[in-house]
DNA sequence: ATGTTGATCTTCT
DNA sequence: GAAGATCAACATC
């Protein structure tokens, strides 16, 4: 695909983008460490106006880069521990992304294991779920902002790529996001899109409000 | 196989 | 002060 291609799907909103991110390549060239991916399960944010995404309440200190323009990596910290990575699509400023959730490895499998902990599992596990998937390509908030380059990710420096976007939409399912809760969880949104029949696509689970333990006494 | 819980802390209300 | 675009360990079936 030529770059103009390349730009021109990029700028589409988050929902009509997600499905040429299926099957696509993401990579991260980071402490001198190459990791490849290819995408298989994503949910899209669709900006200001989507009581699901973090631009909701609009523009804050943690989510600026999500108003930049496409091909910025928003990535954020949650949970107390863990980091989740976005493409920003759509028109400048307009704050639509799209949540990576789930991948395969394509190149980099030592890598993403000495990432994930050295995790010994079943390889299809090692990035199922944003977080995981986070971990793998090694992201944390020292990247937010960044812009993915067009093409395998690179040194000498600290660098995202994103390549092979599908011209025309492959064969997909939908259904609700995962872990949002509130109106942008329902059946209303069904932005999240995965490719069927993929090990490594995350299990479904409804957003369920945790209950914390009463305060010591 | 499915359900529950602790970890851990930033952000916004 | 409360919730969060989560994960892994543990309990129970």
């Amino acid at each position: 695909m030529d770059q103009g291609e390349h730009r021109r799907l990029l700028g589409l909103a988050a929902p009509e983008f997600c499905p040429h991110l299926l099957g696509a390549r993401v990579s991260s060239f980071i402490d001198g460490q190459l990791v490849v991916i290819e995408l298989t399960e994503v949910e899209a944010y669709a900006g200001a106006a989507d009581p699901g995404s973090h631009a909701y309440r609009g523009k804050t200190a943690r989510n600026a880069a999500l108003f930049g323009p496409p091909g910025t990596a928003y990535v954020y910290f949650t949970y107390g521990m863990h980091h989740c990575a976005n493409v920003v699509c759509g028109e400048d400023g307009t704050a639509s992304a799209v949540l990576l959730r789930a991948g395969k490895i394509i190149t980099g499998e030592a890598t993403v294991r000495a990432r994930r902990g050295n995790n010994t599992g079943p390889a299809h596990l090692l990035l199922s779920g944003p977080a995981r998937l986070a971990q793998g390509l090694g992201l944390s908030l020292e990247h937010n902002g960044k812009q993915y380059m067009h093409g395998t990710a690179r040194g000498p420096g600290p660098s995202l790529g994103l390549e092979s976007l599908a011209t025309s939409a492959p064969e997909h399912s939908t259904g609700p996001r995962t872990g949002v809760s509130g109106p942008g969880g329902t059946e209303a949104y069904p932005y999240r899109y995965w490719l069927p029949g993929e090990p490594s696509v995350s299990r479904y689970r409804r957003a369920a409000p945790r209950v914390r333990p009463s305060p010591g006494v």
